[in-house]
DNA sequence: ACATAAGTAAACGGATGAGTGCAAAAGAAT
DNA sequence: ATTCTTTTGCACTCATCCGTTTACTTATGT
């Protein structure tokens, strides 16, 4: 399984495995996101890498296990994203403007980039891989849920906002900033490289923090 | 194309090939359902239904259409259950009970039945097919949004709430009851089943119509 | 009863996909 | 320079799947 050398470096790999690893990933993320898992096949996979088949089966063990590694990253990824999500947000005095800001950075981060295809996946293929659905849910939405109910929590002690239940204001504040938005977009492929789709996802994030905060105001 | 018979019956069809459709519909919205459009084979429906292949074939043109009419058919039934919701809402003269008891009827339909597979599988083949993403979305969601958003109107008019723009009071209603409950479901496949993940959707619900009329009160 | 239409089972053709084997070429390390 | 490793291209096996064909049986309507 190692590296066998002559002497024992656990830790070497040959750069031509390197790169042919990242060439792969990169491009079995790009398909796999687009078309799902029994919709790619390995061939699509190496041709879209620039890279034989035979590599491919020479750096991962079969299709199942690359597309485990391409979920694995992808979770990971997403949930830092998320740790950095809504940390600063508890310390400032003016509520309002906090919570306008979160939730506007909730809407560009989760509206922009490769969120909502890997949510697509992930539904998706939810049957044939539980576990990731599962795995996903709890280290990336989970995660800043938690973030913003530690927020809120903070808020309510200050007396700036009446918060009886942290972890459903949380998910009362998410869902208002960009619940319409990302129930959409799972559901609109155009969605995802579309702008103007993106600012009108920021201006709804804004009038639902102020909905919230009618709610939720002391 | 039509019944070919001695006299010009359009309307006929021989009661062996309606009840083979309703076999094969039947065990192919299941299996569709359950496991995606390349995820299932013919072979596989043909076998739930109790059919023989040909039969598949003999009533519909191949899997694609048959798929569609799958489709089709689930976002008609989905489209009907919409239609009925937050109709009679709107003439109640006690705001906060119509809206809690909306909220639960909300949360009732959407997570019960076959509503949640079936967003699943049309967001998870909204790549191979676009269009019928985009009219269940219309058509479904999109009709239950503007019932409510006629009802809160009413009620706005009435003076019994603040509405300024009732469409996005009506995303921000639905999204406070069931958008928690509806993200999580897409994920979690046990939650199809259980009863107790709808009992908690239903108190949800009310805790999200309550924190919805905090935020629009008169 | 009899002709017509539909259903069944099994096999088939053609295509595609997963995964392997192998000989030759190219790159890395000493 | 040489040795070891990886990559490549291609052919190959095996399985699956779509859709069709064939030969036969069963149901329907008059």
């Amino acid at each position: 399984m190692s590296t066998t050398s002559t002497t024992a470096r656990t830790d070497y790999e040959d750069p031509r495995i390197t790169r042919s690893r990242a060439l792969i990933m990169d491009a079995a993320a790009r398909v796999f996101l687009e078309r799902g898992y029994p919709g790619t096949s390995v061939d699509d996979i190496a041709a879209e890498a620039g890279v034989s088949k035979r590599t491919v089966y020479n750096v991962f063990e079969d299709k199942e296990q690359l597309f485990r590694a391409i979920l694995g990253q992808a979770i990971a990824t997403a949930e830092r994203y998320s740790l950095a999500l809504g940390e600063t947000a508890a310390e400032a005095d003016d509520v309002e403007a906090a919570l306008t800001t979160l939730a506007r950075e909730l809407a560009a981060s989760v509206l922009s980039g490769r969120v909502v295809p890997l949510r697509r996946l992930l539904i998706g293929e939810a049957s044939r891989f539980p576990e990731f659905a599962a795995e996903y849910y709890d280290r990336a939405p989970g995660r800043v849920m938690a973030a913003v109910a530690t927020a809120l929590r903070a808020f309510g002690e200050r007396g700036l906002l009446r918060v009886d239940d942290p972890e459903l204001a949380a998910e009362h504040f998410a869902f208002l900033a960009i619940g319409p938005s990302l129930d959409r977009a799972l559901f609109d492929l155009a969605s995802d490289t579309d702008t103007a789709t993106a600012t009108r996802a920021i201006e709804r994030a804004e009038r639902g923090a102020a909905a919230f905060l009618r709610a939720y105001a002391a």
